[in-house]
RNA sequence: GGGAGAUUAGCUCAGCUGGUUCAGAGCAUCUGCCUUACCAGCAGAGGGUCACUGGUUCGAACCCAGUAUCUCCCACCA
């Protein structure tokens, strides 16, 4: 039976994902081991796969799968966010295409037509995550909208409610016009935009006569900086600042708003900066955050001129019903057209984005729902300060302390149906009543009057009756935010049931792997409510991942069209293949500039570990024979247990790409390179089963380190019956991952010099064109503590040595090389070219002696000798003999040329 | 405007407490090889004033100060 060449990736990759989900190896349930949990970002339902899940969800799955090596009972919980903006926004369009509008739709078909969506496109990101190999445990995938999460989301919210955490009042707040709702801070993205600076002539309006006079040379208008002309409409007041010696005449006069001939005053308030724009600002409180904390110190009238959908309402007088960006332009016009506008300038000005729909965000005046976060914020500041939960990088930790040092209160009613309702309950003029359901509202609303009047219960009976038809539920949902943060905890149902046996046996989970851009939105909050309602913080570490850019830095995005799509580069490269590209450019905590060769590279790494394979695989063993290969099994022995020191104690760091580079290494050269080639059988020759024995237990080892970053590659061979029959639960999902054994010190050093050895004599075949297959003697005088007797037959065979001979005098007509203080000499048929040895040696020996001479100086410098420590001077002093040594051979072999 | 981080080979990055693990790795490049595991490969080689300028020190890629460039986060200047 004959192999492929190359390793085949579509052959094995769903096999094995199939296999292993049936024999749930992803399933998690409580037991005595120790836990090891990871729970998922959970993707937008509607979502699909992209690099930045791509890179995260391979990390977790390398994470998750190690500790499932390790004996621990590993366990990743899955599922999906129900993302209420997007996934409304989404099925808003989806309908618009079929002709329906949303207004036209009641709130309980609009959800009808939105769970369909959700049925028929929620799974599809969970699915591309199995093509991945993400071994979550798919039993427990969960939904934040479902029955039990949202339950526990409301009962949070009447918790907080109740603490006098949540409120609700009339605020300035972010307003998506496209979106129609309100969002958070954290949801609105400032950009920079260039923009156009509009200059706006205000007419006076006339004034009192002693004003006239003393203004009689100053001009009968004042000019106005603004960026938003459609909103003068809704102006109230014009303000200068008190001290502004131009507008010292301006005081306690008026102005009219220009189009609409509005008489409006003028203010004073130091707020406004003299040096920026004309030192005049017009005040147009609806819109405008700082505006609105004006007029509410000078008693100022809010005029709202918008609607919801950003278009102007009747307020504005003018130009009704138009679009607010196209009133703009028309507004200049007729600004211009009726001689008020005086110039325009280009202008560049931060803008706020809708995260979701990428509106531009309106300040809007509204009622809203809000939860004050100062209380949270100091346990969950804590927890990152005292390092109970670590940040990856730390250099996160600044940021985090500066948000949580200055949290405002977090705006948590969306004007949206696709979510959970706010359980808020109005009722003719009561107060509302928070409560699960109208039922109990009602009850509550009873026990209110109970305080006032008692009431018979007949008169009970009727209130109920009444209260049933009249009540009224809040129309808003909450933001996503509401339900992912207590994710940690609902995912175990530790909302339902505080005290079940999952939630006790899995929480806190062990490491979050998410992106930095979330860190306030989620990570912040899940400590918050893991606080407020565990006593715990919901993780030990957060791993904050880079953004994947492509190769000239730009964030993928699917606007920019420089994303690859992930499921192809899986079809490509095998899904090994991809997950070694991603981590192979991705160092910890940085972002990573993604180029598809780096996919190249894991596909090309695959086939290496294939094709060692296929060599080991097509070995004939002879049981009579000798093992002759001790030195080198013993070498790969120390060796495998030095590399895996390194790989753990970058794994502890979180470095997952200088552990998989250690890993690479050791596969590529020390295992392919160096250890195969030292015990591979000369052609058609049979191995000794010792030899083979410990191949084969190298090999397993080797797939072990591997199966974390590619665990379909590894699983495949694991299989083959070359490693004996195995049973159908010894999978490498499940082999326990090595533990670092004895590392031989010196052996691990005399490699290093045989491997000089070996190089230099390639080197001189290569400078003198000598064929590989050309077998030349070998002479070593030796100055070392090396008994080369132990290496004779590894440098034979890797250099093509026939004859290894140890020698007490200089071999003359030979090329010669130095590796420590041991000379080699290679006796050369041809004649050596006398010249350009003497050349290589005398340039060698200028090296030393320079290198000598900045080594005497350091020793004979009195201050180093004082200063510096003992082993710094033990080893200049070690570097003097070594180099005194070598000057002495040099020149004795030039003497000798 | 405030803060954080970065700048090391063509590219992506290591470089812990200043001292031969101190200038490194992988990829790319160049030069030889079709050496029957692998051309998705093998064997070699070249490549860097460690952003710049000063300082501290016996000694600086590393510590300090300043400069430049870049990235990110936060912030209401119309």
């Amino acid at each position: 039976m004959s192999i492929s060449k190359t390793y085949n990736p579509r052959e094995t990759e769903d096999r094995w994902y199939q296999y292993w989900l049936k024999k749930k190896f992803f399933r998690s349930v409580p037991d005595e081991r120790e836990p090891y949990t990871i729970v998922i970002p959970p993707p937008n339902v509607t979502g699909v796969l992209h690099m930045g899940h791509m890179l995260n969800n391979t990390i977790q799955d390398v994470l998750i799968r190690r500790a499932r090596m390790q004996g621990k009972n590993a366990c990743w919980v899955p599922g999906t966010d129900h993302a209420s903006i997007a996934t409304e926004a989404k099925v808003v369009a989806m309908l618009k295409e079929q002709g329906i509008e949303k207004k036209d739709l009641s709130r309980e078909k609009f959800m009808e037509y939105a769970w369909e969506w959700k049925e028929k496109y929620g799974g599809i990101i969970l699915k591309q995550l199995e093509t991945l190999g993400a071994s979550c445990d798919w039993d427990r995938t969960r939904f934040t909208m479902e029955e039990d999460l949202s339950d526990a989301v409301i009962d949070t919210f009447i918790h907080l409610y109740k603490k006098g955490w949540i409120y609700r009042g009339v605020r300035m707040v972010n307003w998506d016009p496209k979106g129609k709702t309100a969002v958070s801070d954290e949801e609105v993205i400032r950009k920079e935009v260039n923009q156009k600076l509009y200059y706006i002539k205000y007419y006076l309006a006339p004034g009192n006569e002693t004003d006239q006079a003393t203004s009689a040379n100053k001009l009968n208008y004042l000019i106005i900086a603004t960026t938003r002309p459609e909103t003068i409409m809704a102006d109230s007041a014009i303000c200068i600042n008190p001290n502004d010696e131009r507008y010292q005449h301006l005081k306690g006069r008026s102005v009219y708003i220009p189009l609409i001939k509005r008489e409006i005053p003028i203010i004073e308030d130091e707020y406004v900066d003299i040096e920026f724009g004309t030192g005049c600002l017009k005040v147009t409180p609806a819109h405008d955050l700082n505006d609105y904390e004006l007029g509410l110190k000078h008693n100022l009238p809010v005029i709202d001129i918008l609607n919801d959908d950003g278009t102007l309402n009747a307020e504005a007088l003018i130009l009704v019903g138009e679009d607010r960006f196209a009133a703009r332009k028309k507004i200049a016009l007729l600004l211009e057209e009726s001689g008020h506008l005086e110039r325009v300038d280009d202008y560049k000005s931060q803008i706020g984005f809708s995260e979701r729909t990428d509106a531009v965000i309106e300040p809007k005046l509204s009622l809203q729902w809000f939860c004050r976060m100062d209380e949270m914020a100091k346990p969950a500041l804590e927890y990152v300060l005292n390092g109970e939960v670590k940040l990856i990088p730390e250099k996160f930790i600044n940021t985090y302390r500066h948000w949580m040092e200055n949290v405002k209160d977090w705006c948590i009613s969306r004007q949206l149906w696709w979510g959970q309702r706010i359980p808020a309950w109005y009722y003719q003029h009561e107060e509302p009543v928070i409560a699960r359901t109208m039922e109990e509202a009602i009850e509550e609303l009873i026990s209110r009057s109970e305080l006032r009047n008692s009431m018979s219960e007949v008169e009970k009976g009727v209130f109920r009756a009444q209260a049933a038809a009249e009540i009224r539920q809040d129309e808003d949902v909450v933001d996503t935010w509401f339900s992912s943060w207590l994710w940690p905890i609902s995912v175990f149902d530790g909302f339902k049931d505080p005290d079940n046996k999952d939630i006790n046996y899995y929480y806190p989970t062990n490491d979050l792997v998410t992106a930095p851009e979330i860190l306030f939105f989620w990570v912040a909050r899940m400590i918050m409510a893991g606080h407020e309602f565990r006593g715990k913080a919901p993780f030990k570490n957060v791993y904050l991942t880079g953004i994947v850019r492509d190769k000239i830095g730009r964030k993928m995005s699917k606007s920019l069209g420089n994303s690859p799509d992930p499921i192809d580069l899986i079809q490509k490269y095998g899904a090994d293949g991809v997950r070694v590209g991603m981590l192979l450019c991705s160092p910890a905590g940085n972002d990573l500039m993604f180029d598809e060769s780096y996919c190249e590279q894991g596909r090309n790494f695959a086939n290496k570990v294939w094709n060692a394979f296929r060599l080991v695989k097509g070995w004939e063993i002879d049981q009579s024979l000798e093992n002759s290969n001790s030195t080198a099994i013993n070498w790969f022995d120390s060796r495998f247990n030095e590399a895996l020191v390194q790989i753990e104690n970058n794994y502890h760091q979180y470095r997952l790409s200088e552990s998989l580079m250690e890993v690479y290494k050791l596969v590529w050269d020390d295992f392919c390179s160096w250890y195969l080639e030292m015990i591979k059988p000369a052609y058609q020759q049979p191995i000794d089963p010792e030899t083979f024995s410990a191949t084969l237990e190298f090999f397993e080892r080797i797939l072990k380190l591997l199966h974390p970053f590619m665990p379909f590659i590894t699983e495949e061979l694991w299989h083959d019956e070359i490693f004996g029959q195995r049973t159908e639960e010894d999978c490498c999902i499940v082999a326990a991952y090595p533990v670092s054994g004895a590392i031989n010190e010196d052996l691990l050093k005399d490699f290093g010099a045989i491997k000089q050895v070996v190089s230099e004599i390639r080197n001189i075949r290569s400078s003198k064109q000598i064929s590989p297959k050309e077998a030349l003697t070998l002479h070593v005088k030796v100055g070392s503590v090396i008994n080369y007797n132990d290496y004779n037959d590894v440098i034979s065979k890797l250099a093509n040595i026939s004859e290894f001979t140890r020698v007490t005098d200089k071999v003359s007509g030979a090329s010669s090389f130095l590796v420590g203080t041991d000379e080699f000499f290679i006796p050369m048929t041809s004649n050596i070219d006398v010249e350009a040895e003497r050349e290589r040696i005398t340039k060698e020996v200028e090296y030393l002696k320079g290198f000598l001479k900045s080594v005497d100086a350091k020793l004979s410098n009195e201050r180093f000798i004082q200063n510096a420590k003992p082993e710094i001077i033990e080893n200049e002093r070690k570097k003097k003999a070594d180099a005194e040594a070598k000057i002495l051979i040099l020149e004795e072999n030039l003497q000798s040329l």
